[in-house]
DNA sequence: GGTGGTATCGATACCGGTATCGATACCAGT
DNA sequence: ACTGGTATCGATACCGGTATCGATACCACC
């Protein structure tokens, strides 16, 4: 375990002071380009790597963004990351990632153990925060993006769209067009909070148009295409005489066409099936589950840019509130 | 921007010295259970967080390990993502990510700007790096753990697979049930390191039997459904008279067979579909599509694991090289 | 009482950079 | 020659923790 060559040794070789070194490699004012090529050249050799932990600390200021998102098995909040990654690329600036479970306890740790990074910001998936979470980024004086809902009270900025106003739209939609006889299945609701919602907004519009959820069914855990595939399959059995089945999301929706497809049900004729999220597999079917198109990787890389901006400005810049509309896409449902 | 609460804020509070709130606040030896007590309730009080720069500056051990992906818009790397973030679970190590978009530079620029954060370790896709990168992980002095390959030379340890393995067994396991007419349809291959070494393996295997592809399609830019479509689509109608097409992965395949129940086309029967992966999309498909599944959930974990493990046996743990088999599943073909 | 051991604590010196400010040199203008 | 300004550089003091080692107190035991 040979020591790291550190800045001093960069500035012994290249025969000047730490400081002058320091400035050369970051480009900074008050070198001259002789000094610059000659620092740049000795660092090269050396195979220098700069130490962000000490220029962090003694800069006082991070280059560290932490994301703080629900689960990756779902390909949404990849897609997250994936459009963080891109509002960063470029500003130097590292994302560190933490994945809760859907637990508030895992979200409380993470979020205190990433502030202890002292990150440039944070992005945080949902409005609701356990209460000492809430103290903790409301406390953090640093910028703190909550993204993927807009249904609440932001902390600091927000990037987003309404569940509620997602499930009541998509439920206006199907209405609309004729479907009377809903049924509605969902994965892990009891922790999943923006699914809630959408049921919810969804429920809401039904009730406006005197309608209900004639079936329901709700499993535990994490959403799934078997578990869609299964929930269906009980759902039907027990309740055939249903036009239109909402889904908590794309991916149980995708199991819901696989039973269909399975029991010779024809979609959307015999039964319409309807998602949330527009993803490229439920896009893949030609229009054959209606959904709501969410664009998570705008909201990734617009969230990683305020964070940017909120960064630099030092905390003058007044808390945003971007909200998206989820496009309603019924498919080939006349 | 008030200033953040500081240890010595705390000791202060406490009554006791830096160290002494120090240790407390660590767990550490040689503290009396009052001290800790008093010094927890202050901490506590004040609200204070922290600060990881500093302790992992000055005691020379950082709590991050680093992740590269080439890539977070298909769902297998955020999978590996996943595992690895289990793989740390309870550790209080944070995973730092880096998207490579399949670009050898930005992966350089990508491991350059992590280890400048001194992390514990680092995750990296691919044995395939670019010389200066490969130099880069040789001198970190840090354990290096190489992943979802193993068709190459390791810099330290390696989980993964080999993909011309992976390639040839699924070819090999096609003929045996009597396919004789292959196409291919991928997608970056340029790019793409390890789908190119499938696409050899595969094509190797056919060779050792007489055969070769009869057709083959590759499209420029990410693997993607529209694309596996639009390729589909083209190859078939150069050449109707294929028994079975391997694709470069499962999103390419499920786009061939998207254009296969579009066009009438029966899935096995008329032409049998592989891909690689094992996707849950493709799962529920009964079976249409065949597919080498892969563990990468499980690699990204282990690989966590290894960094882990590495890092407190502070490098007199030898190289580990873990070796998966995608097992090849033919579906409903027989 | 003297000795040795253990438990607890604090002073000090870092870790590897950067902010700050003063020093120096050099040039232009008068 | 003198003044003022700019360009370049380095000494020093931090940033907020932890490692290390010495100091102190207290107890057991001979």
């Amino acid at each position: 375990m040979k020591k790291k060559t550190t800045l001093a040794d960069v500035a012994a070789a290249a025969n000047v002071s730490k400081m002058t070194a320091s400035r050369a490699l970051r480009g900074a004012k008050d070198v001259s380009a002789s000094s610059v090529e000659i620092v740049r050249r000795a660092a090269q050799d050396l195979g220098y790597v700069g130490n962000h932990l000490a220029a962090s600390l003694s800069s006082q200021r991070s280059e560290l963004i932490g994301a703080v998102v629900p689960n990756l098995s779902n390909v949404v909040f990849a897609q997250v990351l994936s459009g963080i990654s891109d509002g960063i690329a470029g500003s130097g600036i590292r994302p560190v990632f933490g994945v809760t479970d859907y637990s508030e306890e895992k979200e409380y740790d993470i979020i205190r153990s990433m502030l202890s990074w002292r990150p440039a910001g944070l992005i945080v998936t949902g409005l609701d925060q356990a209460p000492a979470t809430r103290r903790l980024l409301e406390n953090a004086d640093i910028p703190v993006v909550q993204i993927m809902d807009n249904d609440g009270d932001p902390v600091d900025s927000c990037v987003g769209f309404s569940h509620q106003q997602a499930g009541g739209a998509i439920a206006e939609a199907l209405i609309e067009v004729g479907f009377r006889r809903f049924g509605y299945i969902g994965c892990g609701l009891e922790l999943d909070k923006r699914a809630a919602k959408r049921r919810f907004g969804f429920e809401a519009a039904l009730k406006r148009h005197g309608l209900e959820f004639l079936a329901s069914s709700i499993a535990e855990g994490l959403s799934s295409i078997p578990k869609g595939r299964e929930r269906t399959a009980a759902v039907l059995k027990q309740q055939p005489d249903l036009d239109c089945l909402y889904f908590s999301n794309d991916d149980v929706a995708v199991g819901g066409l696989f039973h269909c497809i399975d029991a010779g049900i024809s979609v959307p004729d015999q039964l319409a099936l309807a998602g949330f999220n527009g993803l490229d597999v439920a896009d893949g079917f030609p229009g054959r589950i209606a959904t709501s198109r969410t664009q998570r990787n705008e909201i990734g890389r617009i969230a990683a840019q305020l964070v940017l901006e909120a960064a630099v400005s030092k905390g003058d810049m007044p808390s945003q509130n971007i909200v998206f509309v989820p496009e309603v896409d019924l498919g080939n449902i006349s």
